[in-house]
DNA sequence: CTGAAGGATGACGTATACGTCAATCATCAT
DNA sequence: ATGATGATTGACGTATACGTCATCCTTCAG
């Protein structure tokens, strides 16, 4: 239904400030329509802004994200874009592989902090 | 061996300026013994700063880094203890757990576009 | 027509995570 | 003894990512 959005409301949707919303949009990160001087925001506006949370989520900084969402739609008329475009990719899948190897580290040794936490509760506990 | 570092060999041992070891230190994140008034590091603050940096690759801020290194060698002498390690770990294994979920989703989506890219630069080299 | 609500644009403030610089102090070789 | 080297403690500066007004416009119900 293609539905559109104030700054307020895309805020209250996605459960950030409106400030957020416009900052972003500074930065470079959001484009929306203008109805006079009120922005309008789409679906496709929407979407960009769960990637750009879920990318905060992740740790990364605005420019980085930025960055990451120029290659979706990027240009690929050309040979040449195609691969530039394909280095930034693989580059940032790099980095992300290197994260969630470290992320796994992580997983496992706060899992191992769990198990042992759990065998002195047993102890403890008297169940032998 | 335990070698001892000074806050200028820990920090070009882990690429990192002393400033920022220092700052930790006010942080509450590392607590070196001291020579008179010179800071002495040894194999165990040198494996802290390796947890604090890989916090920091995930996007943690040095708060939660701080909250994260103390589930480490709790004070697990009491069952009362345990059971708030107990929450505190799974807690973070949620956050994480979450985290490596969305770190998923970014890889497959780069992944596709990766894919995308490929298959247009064959059409365009001409490789039918 | 008018006033209240909502949106826009600055401008300034704040927390985090350091960088940078100055002044001081201790130590070690010559 | 001394001066260069390296460490310490402030204090101030900076980039990022917003929060918080204040002020101004527009619009729309009554």
């Amino acid at each position: 239904m293609d539905r559109l959005y104030t700054v307020t409301e895309l805020a209250a949707e996605l459960g950030v400030t409106p400030r957020t919303i416009r900052f972003y949009e500074v930065k470079g990160l959001l484009s929306p329509k203008r109805a006079g001087t009120t922005r309008v925001y789409n679906h496709r506006d929407l979407a960009r802004m769960y990637l750009i949370l879920r990318g905060k989520r992740l740790g990364f900084s605005l420019a980085d994200i930025k960055e990451y969402l120029d290659l979706y739609g990027a240009d690929t008329s050309q040979v040449e874009q195609i691969h530039l475009l394909l280095g930034k990719v693989r580059h940032r899948l790099g980095d992300l592989e290197l994260q969630r190897r470290e992320l796994e580290e992580t997983l496992s040794e706060l899992r191992e902090i769990e198990r042992q936490a759990v065998a002195a509760l047993k102890e403890k506990t008297g169940q032998a």
